[in-house]
DNA sequence: CTTCTAACA
DNA sequence: TGTTAGCA
């Protein structure tokens, strides 16, 4: 445990998040606008992104690095969210 | 930290 | 189209 508890809870500043995925901080601000993400925001107005988003944001990477553009790889993150949300409905209808 | 503008590949 | 630098 070499983090701070209130920082372990995965809750990161643009900085943080930018470092943890390797995507540079203009970069999530312009994923952020085309919709790839979406961080919650505080009461001042500062993007707080989630252990996920840093998740998101390297499947990001991996999908621009494969050829496609923004609007693509948000497509995929739809279809990759649906695919997730079916393997659960067959998991339970398997049981 | 935020948004915007402009230049570049 | 997407990244980056500089400004306010």
């Amino acid at each position: 445990m070499t983090e701070d508890p209130t920082t372990a809870s995965g809750l990161y500043g643009i900085s943080a998040a930018a470092r943890l995925s390797g995507v540079g901080e203009q970069a999530l601000r312009l994923y952020e606008r085309k919709g790839l993400l979406t961080p919650v925001r505080t009461a001042g107005g500062t993007r707080r992104y989630t252990d996920d988003d840093v998740t998101v944001l390297r499947r990001v990477a991996a999908l621009l690095a494969d050829g496609l553009n923004l609007t693509g790889a948000r497509r995929v993150l739809e279809l990759e969210a649906d695919n997730d949300r079916l393997r659960l409905r067959i998991a339970e209808l398997t049981d």
